[in-house]
DNA sequence: CCAACCATGTAATTTGTTACATGATTCC
DNA sequence: GGAATCATGTAACAAATTACATGGTTGG
């Protein structure tokens, strides 16, 4: 007898955007990115369409259109009462350990194996990536007070920035002290 | 004709252990969570004895002994030549974007839909957490600057244990500002 | 004597990625 | 006219987890 614990997030995540407002296959790709990429690796169409289905056949969301727009056929799915339960359900559930798999940090701890220029181009464009992300995390901050309508939604989306922005910064302090170790190793 | 990029990175893993020491199947694990599981989710038996036979056919690895102590029997792999190379080539490849899977902020983002003390409390056990993960940190330093054996593999060793303090440090800050916009809320 | 740990492994299943396949629309 | 983007989906495959299966050894 199986006791599958095993929990498919893409299914968490579809109902919770489309608790929010209906949204196509496309849609959805793109709103996960901009709500939940800074922490949550891209979801990608193998993933949605798929589940999508599955959702469908569970009645938990509904094909709400198929907006023919020329040739064009968009298919707007909508979450169900059974969907909001299911989300519901999940969202009161302790949460489970993140899943980190941090590539550079595989590649530092065999390091001394090649040559220590490699660990040190490894951690600047480490430290670049995570410049930028700042820089992202910030404008999407500034446009946020811009259009501040005060919604309970905005307020949860802005705690996932910060955090954004707090590991980021971290990230580069360590980038910078780990290229001071390595230069002076390398000396 | 496919172009398949995917690295199975417990390959990588476990050569990289392996050419430090000759080891079991089941040392492999417990020094993997010592040596990265602070940023890389664990390895299971279920991808290391897999791995451990498809490397020894590749010839990358091999078995060294098959020590019988009694009725137990430890089969003790090692690193080839050709292991080497292959965990070189990959040393020196740029190192994959990291891969995250925050359920905490997954909960976070869409927890306006279920009372904010789920939220609280989610938050609660993280910080929880990520005090531990600090405590335990600082003693691996600790014991570390006792028996400092001033070699490479341990400069390394000890660049990725400051990853973990400075990120782990900042989850603990953003804990707390979240817990105070979460509280402030609530009233 | 019993729990915790040492030790090896397989089978079933799920999860996730990548490539493939197709074509419309919009903007420059 | 052409590039970027919108839009939907499948097939093949690789990665990873979990449960199952077995049994020895060590230390209290």
């Amino acid at each position: 007898m199986d006791t599958l614990v095993r929990e498919n997030k893409a299914k968490f995540i579809i109902l919770g955007l489309l608790s929010h407002d209906s949204l196509t296959g496309y849609d959805l790709r793109q709103i996960a990115e901009r709500m939940i990429g800074n922490f949550w690796t891209d979801l990608s169409y193998g993933q949605i369409y798929p589940t999508l289905r599955t959702l469908e056949k569970q009645g938990l969301v509904s094909k709400t259109a198929e907006v023919e727009e020329g040739e064009r056929i968009r298919k707007i799915y909508s979450i169900t009462p059974e969907g909001v339960g299911e989300l519901r359900k999940w969202l009161i559930e302790p949460a489970d350990t993140e899943i980190l798999k941090l590539d550079i940090l595989l590649k530092l701890t065999f390091g001394a194996k090649v040559g220590i220029e490699y660990s040190i181009k490894n951690v600047e464009e480490f430290k670049q990536r995570n410049e930028a992300a700042i820089e992202r995390y910030d404008a999407i901050e500034r446009s946020l007070h811009n259009t501040l309508h005060e919604n309970e939604d905005h307020a949860f989306f802005l705690l996932t920035l910060h955090y954004g922005q707090y590991v980021t910064r971290a990230q580069i302090q360590w980038a910078n002290k780990a290229l001071e170790t390595l230069h002076a190793t390398s000396k």
